[in-house]
RNA sequence: GGGGUCGUGGUGCAGCUUGGUUAGCACACUGGCCUGUCAAGCCAGAGGUCGCGGGUUCGAGUCCCGUCGGCCCCGCCA
């Protein structure tokens, strides 16, 4: 009985194998034991075969029954198949069993502290601290499957269009834009610090200048930032950047890539090239920066309708900027309730309030419309094709606080009706966004992406008359509202990089402080480029038609930053501190 | 930095509004019965002092204050 060898997995078996011996390896899943016959379901990572073991063997019989949860066994039996009453359809194996005639059991498991199941029952922090317990579930498992198919299916893509593959280092230069860095004590430097990179855009634009012309890398992302559902301290991006190119370029080579992964990992045909949208008309027409299209609920501008309308309340708001409105026939239903929800919404993203009211196919209104003459009320009902009783939600006040306002209530509204198609994949680049953002914090533009943005050719002469008018060669690529990556056309000439310094106050001496070594290189030859990063984690998300990222992410972080199962980040010795020169001096809690 | 919400046997939840006899349910667990189940079934049993600290009260899971932790959201995340 030594050196017992598997010869299947638990996923594999089926009609064809019948009345072959084979030696089957995994965990007991359930023991379903009725006394004469004891049932063990097996589970490895493959799938899940019935074992049968019947009263002949009393020996044997005993040794099935000391059998418990999440133990580990091998066992040896006849494919038998089953009779057609017994068939497990919900099961890939579920057309045969295996009668065992030989069983070790391997290892023994305590009573794990959550059944592991598909629908998981246990509650996420829990799940976290047994992290390798809840990857035993099936569902978990495959996402994770999912995600080494989109990565490989990534890696195949690119490597068939000679980009190569280039690691960057981990242990960088901190660059004190954007997002916090994690900060990394450097014991033969006393008193410096590298950074973990959020992303490796300075080291692969200067890949560019060195003429790796074509380079992507599977990119480790870390961030000291505050998490959510959707963002974790560290993730995967699909880096890559191209020298000789232009927009285009890059919208094939992702558009090739996405298909690509699709129909590897999820054999979905993905239609090439994806819809292309302006930043300015994402906002109008959606409120946000990356439209769900899988759904229409279009935003439509109504300020000079609410002009003629007798509601001084609309209308003294809208006169801070505009008057915005969404129409639905499907939303005619919904409770007062669900219409207070979506209000909330709309607040929590500063709207004032959310107008709203019933406009019905016999000419009769309610609610806000009480305001609006027959006339205005005809023309909404065209402006949102309510050919029967519809619900339409109006803010107004501020144009950017009322779009994106509006684009949160749409999405709600779209989920209360239930307008979103499953399986559905709605990829649109997002176009020309502004290349500067005022902040009014620090009364000062700053940079809206990222610094080193090529300006639209056209607005290159209101860089310095009017900043906040000047596009930039930038895109996004957003799935189903979901934001999967952003990317641009860089600026690799001295001259416009200058006057965009100028611009966000950024003086020479603090410029090559901060990025001296990427000025240096762009001194020797820069070549055209531009590329764009994609969020590996979200792709894997998308794909799988999720929300959550943390169950794509093998051991992810709480929304504090923590690791539950390993109990990190955590302090350290005095002695080791002492190695760095470093004291820790927390503020006193009062 | 701010807001919301949750924290009760191993797990998931109820109880808390209107404080008061043995803190209830389901699953898991233990023992027993059962030759066809696949969320097996049936019977019996063990297991919690209610995140932590303080306060109010004759009396607190229940009210108040603080604190810790999970989740969600705003800010932030080029």
């Amino acid at each position: 009985m030594a050196g017992l060898k598997r010869t299947h997995t638990c996923g594999e078996l089926d009609a064809s194998a019948v009345g072959n011996t084979v030696t089957l390896m995994g965990w007991v899943h359930r023991r379903r034991d009725h006394g004469g016959v004891v049932f063990i379901d097996l589970r490895d990572r493959y799938g899940v075969t019935q074992a049968v073991f019947k009263p002949e063997n009393e020996e044997l019989m005993e040794k099935a029954r000391q059998l418990k949860q999440e133990f580990v066994v091998a066992l040896t039996g006849t494919v038998e198949a089953r009779p057609d009453d017994m068939i497990n359809r919900d099961l890939k194996t579920g057309g045969i069993e295996v009668h065992v005639n030989t069983l070790r059991i391997l290892n023994e498991s305590r009573t794990p502290p959550f059944v592991i199941e598909d629908e998981a029952q246990a509650l996420e922090d829990l799940r976290f601290k047994y992290r390798y317990l809840d990857l035993r579930n099936q569902v978990l498992k495959e996402n994770i499957i999912l995600r080494h198919r989109a990565m490989t299916a990534a890696r195949e893509h690119l490597d068939s269009l000679d980009f190569l593959e280039i690691e960057t280092p981990l242990l960088v230069k901190r660059t004190p834009e954007g997002a916090r860095d994690f900060m990394v004590p450097s014991r033969l430097n006393p008193g410096k610090f590298y950074a973990l990179p959020q992303s490796p855009q300075l080291y692969k634009q200067i890949l560019m200048v060195s003429g790796f012309d074509r380079y992507f890398q599977l990119a480790r992302c870390m961030r000291d930032e505050d998490l959510r559902a959707d963002r974790q301290p560290e993730h995967t991006q699909i880096d890559l950047e191209m020298s000789f190119i232009a927009e285009e370029d890059v919208y094939a080579v992702v558009e090739g890539l996405m298909k690509h992964i699709w129909k590897k990992a999820i054999d979905v045909d993905v239609e090439i090239p994806f819809q292309r949208m302006t930043y300015a008309e994402s906002m109008a027409r959606y409120g946000t920066d990356k439209p769900d299209l899988r759904f229409a609920l279009e935003i439509q501008e109504i300020t000079d309708i609410v002009a003629a309308s007798t509601s001084d309340m609309l209308k003294g708001a809208a006169a801070k900027g505009g008057a915005f409105a969404i129409g639905s026939v499907e939303g005619a239903a919904l409770s007062r309730k669900n219409v207070d929800a979506l209000e909330e919404a709309a607040k929590k993203l500063g709207a004032v309030g959310l107008a709203r009211g019933k406009l019905a196919a016999d000419g009769t209104s309610t609610g806000i419309f009480r305001f609006f003459d027959e006339e205005s009320q005809a023309k909404l009902r065209e402006m949102f094709g309510l050919d029967k009783d519809g619900l339409v939600l109006i803010v107004a006040g501020d144009r950017e606080t009322s779009l994106k306002s509006l684009g949160a209530v749409r999405l709600k509204l779209a989920e209360m009706c239930k307008l979103v198609p499953e399986g559905k994949f709605r990829f649109v680049w997002i176009t020309e966004f502004p290349l500067f953002e005022w902040d009014p914090a620090l009364e000062a533009w700053t940079p809206a992406h990222h610094m080193f943005s090529m300006p639209l050719e056209s607005d290159m002469d209101f860089l310095e008359s009017d900043p906040g008018r000047v596009r930039a060669r930038l895109y996004d690529l957003a799935l189903n509202g979901v934001e999967l990556g952003s990317g641009s056309i860089r600026n690799h000439v001295r001259s416009i990089q200058e006057r965009v310094m100028k611009v966000i106050g950024l003086d020479e001496k603090e410029a090559e402080r901060r990025f001296g070594f990427l000025l240096e290189a762009f001194g020797y030859g820069a070549p055209p480029h531009g590329g764009i990063a994609l969020g590996m984690d979200r792709i894997a998300m998308v794909l799988a038609g999720k929300d959550n990222i943390r169950d794509f992410i093998a051991f992810p972080k709480t929304t504090s930053g923590a690791s539950l199962m390993d109990d990190c980040p955590s302090a350290v010795d005095d002695r080791d501190l002492k190695d760095l020169y470093i004291k820790i001096d927390l503020p006193r809690k009062d």
